[in-house]
DNA sequence: CATGAATGAGGATTCATTCAT
DNA sequence: TATGAATGAATCCTCATTCAT
């Protein structure tokens, strides 16, 4: 069994990350990854079931990343639009600061073989429940709007940051993402706030010109 | 091409939507794909330059079904509130009368090679263009807020309809995706709404019990 | 049976002259050789057997002419040195004067499969005979020397005129090939003189400057 | 190519000529080459880049050693006739003690594509020059005409060599190539020779009864 | 732990030829 | 005669994975 704590775990991630963002998914052939992280063809095979193996990890490395960091980042808020409004932000911004990871993120994993994504699945369900977290907990609390379906505005909120991801990783970059957090995060909280008390985007997290 | 026959190309596309569908993109050889069609392998390449150019076919086949059927049905509406419900509710109802060919435009399509998705990103503009022109005509006409940004609202109402259309694909359609319509329109129908205006959902477009 | 006097047969014939010369025994396609003749695909096997009748009659039917041609020629001179010279001088003449001919038979036919070779070999033995019948003729009549081998004799000579054409194919026409024809005559008629009686080279056939 | 083992690279080209020779170049599937070489069809794009490389491969090696070995052998003698002897000697010798290795090089090689073609005719020019340095000391030092084209002989020499050795190649080998190198010999010494010292083919060379 | 040479299964595509019209 | 749509056999090459060292 591989033993995922070790250097060598770490430099093999980051150089597949590399090799398939400049390479895309079927274009990063075992042996590119194994050249860029310096190591043998079979040494990869020590620390990796196989070729999915590493994806997934991509995948679960890096969203497990995120999502450690974040409930502590969320909880630093008390209220829940404040907490949307930091998810939006820290997505943003993780994606905004690794280009290359954003893109194996947003295109390159989509494109894997149907157990891959199964792997990847998996993975996704703690950044969801993250989500559905904040919705259920602003319901409860009376920020947001009684009658909304947690289920349903999970899908909104993540299918919007990530559209918005995706096409700024396709136009290769060409504007600043995290400037978009305000738009983003205005549409979603009307969706979500009861009329009268709705809350404006935390002036804090506008990025400093 | 033949010259005659566009009736072989349809049968080829609608036998690949059912193979692609049945045994995703990778599994899915042109052999396989000719039997299920009944033609000899040789004569897809009568009516398609490669299987990559399949794939795009059923997406500009479908799509372009899907865009010329819509602006008409749109019209029909002088709100633009209302062209949104029918917009969500066309985008869903084709989806769930076509679950092999929802799995193939949800799934497949995405995992495929970078020369597919150029292929598909230039018929999916016009469809971009169609929920831009309602966002850009909402505004004009003082029906939607006047501080919205276009591009990204047509982000946030596609990639919320995306992923909900993706996970009930995922799902494998345990539950009905038609009546998902009413909760999408209205959190969507109030980021764009100035606040005392919004227009409830058409109860018309209710599904019937 | 085709009939090989038609009009249509000679043109699917011109037409594949040039189709090979310009795109390489491969790169002809029978579709590539229809078009250019302007006939349907079908059409071409009414008159060829094959594929590979196409070439083999390219090369019947030209070396055909070279034949029929030469003896008429060759018999106007008494003299079998004379006719050598002649031989030479029409062989270069003949491929000067068609270059894609020239190229076809020199460097693509080359290139076909056995049972091609096969055909062209019955062919071609028609010219080795000529070419050994002036060497016969030679040592008989007391021109060329006596211990001379024909059949040897025929190879050197029909050798050499081979190697200087191709050469002359290869480097793309970038000199005059006919200019060329003393210098092989001088060498072939030294070989086969008896020394006292070299006959020089016919004034006549130089080319005019 | 794997670094240590020139071995197998060499018992892959072995293979390669027996099999070329017995079932011609569009006959030898790579599969065919695998398993006559034992090893796997992998393998063999471990050591050539495609199936063309091995055709090369063969001529570059088998041509190598020819040139390689020549010099020396030529040098042994200080006249240019000799010379010529001794090439003709070697270039028949070769054939005849490989007539598999001659069949690919007289006829297989050379129905091969352009891109093969190309490939080796950066060999031969090597095997020209050869040819043509004799041609050009053997003026120099008065051995040979003052009036001699130096490439038009080489064309003559080798042109001449070749047209036998392919007769030979495809009469199957029913009689003796290396008998013939007297003859040919004896009409490429005259057609080099200043007339009154012409040189005798060397008695050394003949063949032994 | 590490290496990297060896393996071999798997599939898109071409194109000469046929034959119904 | 002429057409041209349909056929389907045939094969090179890639690359994830293994295993002897």
């Amino acid at each position: 069994m591989p033993k995922r704590t070790r250097e060598k775990y770490r430099v093999i991630i980051e150089a597949a990350i590399r090799v398939i963002a400049d390479n895309g998914y079927h274009g990063s052939q075992v042996s590119k990854i194994a050249r860029e992280a310096g190591v043998a063809e079979g040494t990869i095979y020590l620390y990796f079931e196989n070729k999915e193996d590493i994806l997934i990890s991509i995948f679960r490395n890096k969203l497990g990343e995120f999502i450690a960091a974040a409930p502590q980042k969320l909880n630093g808020s008390e209220n829940p639009f404040e907490q949307l409004a930091y998810l939006i932000y820290l997505h943003f911004y993780r994606l905004e600061n690794n280009p290359k990871l954003a893109h194996v993120l947003q295109i390159e994993l989509r494109q894997s073989e149907k157990s891959i994504r199964k792997g990847i699945a998996e993975v996704i369900k703690e950044y969801y429940r993250l989500i559905e977290n904040i919705v259920v907990d602003g319901i409860k609390r009376g920020y947001f709007r009684p009658d909304l379906d947690p289920k349903i505005t999970r899908k909104i909120i993540f299918g919007s940051m990530d559209e918005v991801a995706t096409c700024w990783v396709l136009s290769t970059h060409h504007y600043d993402l995290l400037t978009l957090t305000e738009q983003v995060y205005e549409a979603l909280a009307r969706s979500l706030s009861r009329e009268e008390d709705y809350t404006p985007f935390p002036p804090g997290l506008r990025p400093v010109q």
